[in-house]
RNA sequence: GCGGAUGUGGCGGAACUGGUAGACGCGCUGGAUUUAGGUUCCAGUGCCGAAAGGCGUGGGGGUUCGAGUCCCUUCAUCCGCACCA
C-alpha cells in the first residue's frame, strides 16, 4: 500500500503552533489539580544551542508531556542564566553592549529551542538579567542583610587576575579560575559574604532526606561541607620563648588519643603567632613570603616538598609541665582550615612522619596493631594510619583509640587554661562563607552604599531597583562600574551627605540559587508569591549536568533556607528529585596530515572488515579517534540544526533518549540517527496504514487468539512505558515501544482479511501506541492521532489506562532445568500448581531422556519462574 | 592518598526482589521487492562445533538446586575531592 512519507518540516511546526494557541501548555497557579514542577537547568545565553542542551530539555519535556497527561498540572518553565564574563568579553572584543549581545543570544536560542517542540509554558519566561529579576534579587538581598545572612569581611579572596575579579572557592579549579584558567592569585579584599555555615550541619544533615538525589551528588556535598569532630586544645607557650602578649597556643585535633605521640607543633604562615615571631626573625619573614609565592595548583602540592621553619617557640604538653615542644612554621598548614595550626604525631600520620625524619624529630609510636610487641613495634618510613591499640601513652596504654579519644577529652576539660579549659569538643566544618562580591559590569549591583559618616548603608527598598547604567566603556579590563563618572556616586540614604555606591556585583551562583522560585510567579513585584513558592515547590524532577553537583546545588540549598527565614516561602529543600544527565559525545577524525575535522568533513565506510572514515576533500584515509565530549577544538561537534533541518525534531529527541540510559554519555553517530528516522516513517506507515483499513471500527472487547496477543502486547507495553518513563528509564522506555511496533506491524499488515475482534484490537492497539509516542515524539503523534480520527489532541488527551486482567496470561512458558541446566520449556496455566506443574515437567521427553529413568532427588518449582530437577 | 562508580556479543545496551543471559537498537550476512538506490519487506547474527553438544557477563575462588545479580579476592577503566590536622 502506497503511503506518503512523513514531513516532519511540515507537521512539526503547524502541530507548534496548534499548541501554542491552544495554550496547552500554560500552567495556572490556581488550578486544582495536583502538581509536579519539571525543570532543566536553565542555559546561559551563550548564542547557541548545543546538542546537549536539547538531551537534556527532551528529557524533561518528556516527564512534562507524560505527567500533563497522568492528570498533573504541570510546571515546565525556560529562562536564562544571563547574567556573567562572556557578555562582557563579548563587548571588549566586538564593542557590542553586553545587554544587546545578551538579549541577542537570548533570541537565536529561544528560535532554537521552539523548533524541538518542547512543552514549556513560555509565559513564565524571564532572563536573569531583566530589571525585573535582579531588582527582586536585589530585595532579597537586603533581606537576608536583615536577618544577618549577608557579612562584610576582610579576608583573603582568590584572585583571578585575567579577568580581574575574585572567585568563589567552588569556582578555582586546580588553583586556576573555572572561565579564565588564569593562575589565581592570593589577595586581601573586603568582600559581601552569604553566612552559607550558619547552615553547615543543617544542609549536611537534610542530604539524608533526599532520597531522590543520586547518591554520588549527596556524598560530594558531604565531602565538601566536610563535617569533622574533634578536640580544640590549648597548648601553653613556654612563655620565655613565647612573643609579647601570647600564652597559648590553639590547634584543633580530630586524633586527640595521639597526643602522646606528638613530636612539634606547625602553623601556618599567615598565623597571627607566626606573624608575631617573624617581626622579630627576618629570616622566618623569608620563609613566610616564600610559602605565599608557592603555587597553589594541585600539581604544585603535589611536588611541593614539606618544609618547616623552627620559630624558636616552645609549647607545654598539657599532660606533662617538663615536656615540651617546638612550634614550626609550616607551607603545608593552611590558616582557613582548623585553627591554622596541629600538632605533629609522625607515627600516626604520614606526613607528620616525613616532616619529623626530614627535620630529625622523635617519632614515637602510639597506636599498634593488634597483637604485636609493645617492646619492638617500631615506626620508621611508613606511619601506622588503622585502628589499634595504645602504646607508649601512659595512662591512655591498652585502650582503642576510640576509648583514648574520650579519656583525653575528659580529662582537659577539666583544666584550665587562664579561665578557659584546656580543651573543649569542637565541630569542625570544612565549609567556607559565600563570597558573592565580584568586581564586574555585568551582574546583579549589590545594593550598598558607603558613606563616610554612616558607614555601610543598605539602599531604602523604595530606591531599588539600583539598576545598570548603560553607558559604560569596555577599553579597559576591570569593573567599568568603578570608573563610570556618575554612576557610583550617591547621597547617603541615611544623612544625605554625599556618598558612594558599592561597585561590586553579584556572582552569577546568586541569580541561579532562586530563579526556580521566581518561575512560580515571575509577575510578582516582590521575589516571589509565598504561597505560589510553597505549593509549586519543591521542584519534583529537577534535571542537569553533574558539573553542577556542588556550587549551584549547595548554593539554592542556602537560598531556600535563608528565603525561608525571610518569609518568601516554607519549604525544606528546592529539589526534591535530582537528575544527572549525561554528555553527547561523538568521534573525533583526524586527516592524514593530523588536524581535526569535523563529521560533516568525512564519509564512513563500512562493511565485514569494520569501519573507515575517509575525508570528503581529499578522499584520503581519515583517522576515527576517540569518542570525546563535542568541542570546538576537536571540531566533533554536531549541531542541533544539522538534525532538525534534515530528520525533524521527533528524530532528533527519539534518538538522543534511545539507546544509551540518560545518566550515561550518548554517543551521536549518523547511523543512529538514520535508523530513529526510520522508525518514524515505519511507525507512521503503519499507523497511517491502520488508519485506512480500519476507518471508524468501534473498539470491542477483544476476543481470544490473535487479537488477544495483540490486546496483550499493548497493553502490557502501556503499563511498562509508564513505569519506565517515571524511573526516567528513557532507553527501555523506547525498547517497549519498538518491541510493540514490531508486534503490530504483522496483524496490521494482513488487516484486510481480518475478523472484527482483530480489527478492533489493532484499533486500539494503535491508539496506545499513538499515546505511548507522545512524550517522545509528540509531533508524529500528533500526526497519528488526527489520523486515527482522535477528537482532540494528543497533548490534552489523558494518558490510556492498561486493563489489568490484559497484561497477565493465562498460560505461561516455564524454563525447565535439569540440574540447573535449561533444558527446554513447559507450558502450563498460569495458576497451575506446584504439584501440577511439577508432575509436567517430569513427564516432558527431555526430562525423562535427562533421568535414564532414575528418581529425580528434588525437584524445585519457583512458582511462575522456573523449574529445576535435580538428579 | 580519600571517596564514588563502571566492566555483559562487532557496538550502544536489556535482564524487577538470585530463576530462560544478550530484550531493543546499530552494524553485519543472505534473500525478495523496486527503474535505481542510502527505500521497504523476510530470514539469520554471543563464541567453538558438521552435529550432538560444550563454553560464555574483566580474572580467580566461594555460597546455592540455580549466580551477571550474593560473599571473598584480584585486575582494568572512568569520575569527583585532595597538604582538611
Amino acid at each position: 500500500m502506497a503511503t506518503e512519507r512523513y514531513n516532519p518540516r511540515a507537521a512539526e511546526p503547524r502541530w507548534q503552533k496548534a499548541w501554542d494557541s491552544a495554550k496547552l501548555f500554560e500552567a495556572r497557579n490556581d488550578d486544582p489539580r495536583p502538581k509536579y514542577y519539571v525543570l532543566e537547568m536553565f542555559p546561559y545565553p551563550s548564542g547557541r544551542i548545543h546538542i546537549g542542551h536539547t538531551r537534556n530539555y527532551t528529557m524533561g519535556d518528556v516527564v512534562a508531556r507524560y505527567k500533563r497527561a497522568k492528570g498533573f498540572n504541570v510546571l515546565h518553565p525556560m529562562g536564562w542564566d544571563a547574567f556573567g564574563m562572556p557578555a562582557e568579553n563579548a563587548a571588549m572584543q566586538n564593542k557590542v553592549h553586553p545587554r544587546d549581545w545578551t538579549y541577542g543570544n537570548i533570541a537565536a536560542m529561544r528560535a532554537q529551542l521552539k523548533v524541538m517542540g518542547l512543552s514549556i509554558d513560555w509565559s513564565r519566561e524571564f532572563a536573569t538579567c531583566d530589571v525585573d529579576y535582579y531588582h527582586r534579587q536585589q530585595m532579597l538581598f537586603l533581606d537576608f542583610a536583615e536577618k544577618g545572612l549577608v557579612t562584610r569581611k576582610t579576608s583573603k579572596v582568590n584572585w583571578d587576575p585575567e579577568d580581574m575579579t575574585v572567585l568563589a572557592n567552588e569556582q578555582v579549579i586546580d588553583g586556576r579560575g573555572w572561565r579564565s584558567g588564569a593562575l589565581v592569585e592570593q589577595r586581601e579584599l573586603t568582600q559581601w559574604f552569604f553566612r552559607i555555615t550558619d547552615f553547615s550541619q543543617d544542609l549536611l544533615d537534610a542530604l539524608d532526606r533526599l532520597p531522590e538525589w543520586p547518591e554520588k551528588v549527596r556524598i560530594m556535598q558531604q565531602n565538601w561541607i566536610g563535617r569533622s569532630e574533634g578536640l580544640l586544645i590549648r597548648w601553653p607557650l613556654e612563655q620565655s620563648t613565647a612573643p609579647a602578649g601570647e600564652s597559648e597556643l590553639e590547634v584543633y585535633t580530630t586524633r586527640p588519643d595521639t597526643i602522646f605521640g606528638a613530636s612539634f607543633m606547625a602553623i601556618a604562615g599567615d598565623h597571627p603567632l607566626a606573624r608575631k615571631a617573624a617581626a622579630e626573625n627576618p629570616a622566618l619573614a623569608a620563609f613566610i613570603d616564600g610559602i605565599r609565592r608557592q603555587g597553589t595548583s594541585a600539581a604544585a602540592l603535589e611536588t611541593a616538598e614539606k618544609k618547616g621553619f623552627d620559630t624558636g617557640i616552645r609549647v607545654v604538653h598539657p599532660f606533662d609541665p617538663h615536656w615540651a615542644l617546638p612550634v614550626y612554621v609550616a607551607n603545608f598548614v593552611l590558616m582557613e582550615y582548623g585553627t591554622g595550626a596541629i600538632f605533629g604525631c609522625p607515627s600516626g600520620d604520614q606526613r607528620d612522619l616525613d616532616f619529623a625524619n626530614k627535620y630529625g624529630l622523635p617519632v614515637i609510636p602510639v597506636v599498634m596493631p593488634e597483637g604485636e610487641d609493645p617492646a619492638t613495634f617500631q615506626i620508621t618510613e611508613e606511619a601506622y594510619v588503622d585502628d589499634g591499640v595504645m602504646i607508649n601513652s601512659r595512662f591512655l596504654d591498652g585502650m582503642q583509640p576510640k576509648q583514648a579519644f574520650e579519656e583525653v577529652a575528659r580529662r582537659l576539660s577539666v583544666v584550665a587554661v587562664g579561665n578557659r579549659p584546656m580543651a573543649e569538643r569542637k565541630v569542625n566544618f570544612r565549609l567556607r562563607d559565600w563570597g558573592v562580591s565580584r568586581q564586574r559590569y555585568w551582574g546583579c549591583p549589590i545594593p550598598m552604599v558607603h558613606c563616610d559618616a554612616c558607614g555601610v548603608v543598605p539602599v531604602p527598598k523604595a530606591d531599588l531597583p539600583v539598576k545598570l547604567p548603560d553607558d559604560i566603556d569596555f577599553d579597559r579590563p576591570g569593573n567599568p562600574l568603578d570608573r563610570h563618572p556618575t554612576w557610583r556616586h550617591v547621597a547617603c540614604p541615611k544623612c544625605g551627605k554625599p556618598a558612594r555606591r558599592e561597585t561590586d556585583t553579584m556572582d552569577t551562583f546568586v541569580d541561579s540559587s532562586w530563579y526556580f522560585a521566581r518561575f512560580t510567579a515571575p509577575w510578582e513585584d516582590r521575589p516571589t508569591d509565598p504561597a505560589a513558592a510553597s505549593d509549586w515547590l519543591p521542584v519534583d524532577q529537577y534535571i542537569g549536568g553533574i558539573e553542577h553537583a556542588i556550587l549551584h546545588l549547595l548554593y539554592s540549598r542556602f537560598f531556600v533556607r535563608g528565603m525561608r527565614a525571610t518569609g518568601h516561602l516554607d519549604l525544606d529543600e528546592p529539589f526534591r528529585g535530582l537528575f544527572t544527565q549525561g554528555m553527547v559525545v561523538h568521534e573525533t577524525y583526524r586527516s592524514a596530515d593530523g588536524h581535526w575535522l569535523q563529521p560533516t568533513e568525512v564519509r564512513i565506510e563500512t562493511d565485514g572488515a569494520g569501519r573507515r572514515a575517509v575525508e570528503i576533500a581529499t578522499g584520503r584515509p581519515a583517522e576515527i579517534g576517540t569518542l570525546e565530549k563535542m568541542s570546538k577544538s576537536k571540531r566533533n561537534t554536531v549541531s542541533p540544526e544539522e538534525i532538525t533541518d534534515g530528520y525533524g525534531a521527533d528524530t532528533a529527541r527519539w534518538f538522543m533518549l534511545s539507546d544509551s540510559p540518560p545518566e550515561r554519555d550518548v554517543e551521536w553517530t549518523d547511523e543512529g540517527a538514520a535508523g530513529a528516522h526510520r522508525f518514524l516513517q515505519r511507525v507512521w506507515r503503519l499507523v497511517s496504514g491502520a488508519a485506512r483499513a480500519l476507518g471508524e471500527t468501534v473498539p470491542q472487547p477483544a476476543a481470544s487468539g490473535g487479537a488477544g496477543a495483540v490486546s496483550r502486547a499493548a497493553h502490557k507495553a502501556l503499563k511498562a512505558v509508564g513505569e519506565d518513563i517515571e524511573k526516567l528509564a528513557f532507553n527501555r522506555a523506547i525498547a517497549r515501544i519498538y518491541e510493540l511496533t514490531n508486534v503490530l506491524t504483522g496483524p496490521i499488515g494482513d488487516i484486510e482479511d481480518a475478523d472484527p475482534a482483530m480489527k478492533a484490537a489493532c484499533r486500539e492497539a494503535v491508539s496506545i501506541l499513538t499515546h505511548l509516542l507522545a512524550p517522545f515524539m509528540p509531533h508524529l503523534a500528533e500526526e497519528c492521532h488526527a489520523t486515527l480520527g482522535g477528537r482532540r489532541m494528543v497533548a490534552e488527551s489523558p494518558w490510556p489506562q492498561y486493563d489489568p486482567a490484559l497484561v497477565v496470561d493465562t498460560q505461561i512458558t516455564l524454563p525447565v532445568q535439569v540440574n540447573g541446566k535449561k533444558r527446554g520449556d513447559l507450558t502450563i496455566a498460569r495458576d497451575a500448581d506446584q504439584g501440577e506443574v511439577e508432575r509436567a515437567a517430569l513427564d516432558l521427553d527431555f526430562v525423562q531422556k535427562a533421568l535414564e529413568g532414575r528418581k529425580p532427588r528434588k525437584v524445585i518449582v519457583v512458582p511462575q519462574r522456573i523449574v529445576n530437577v535435580v538428579a
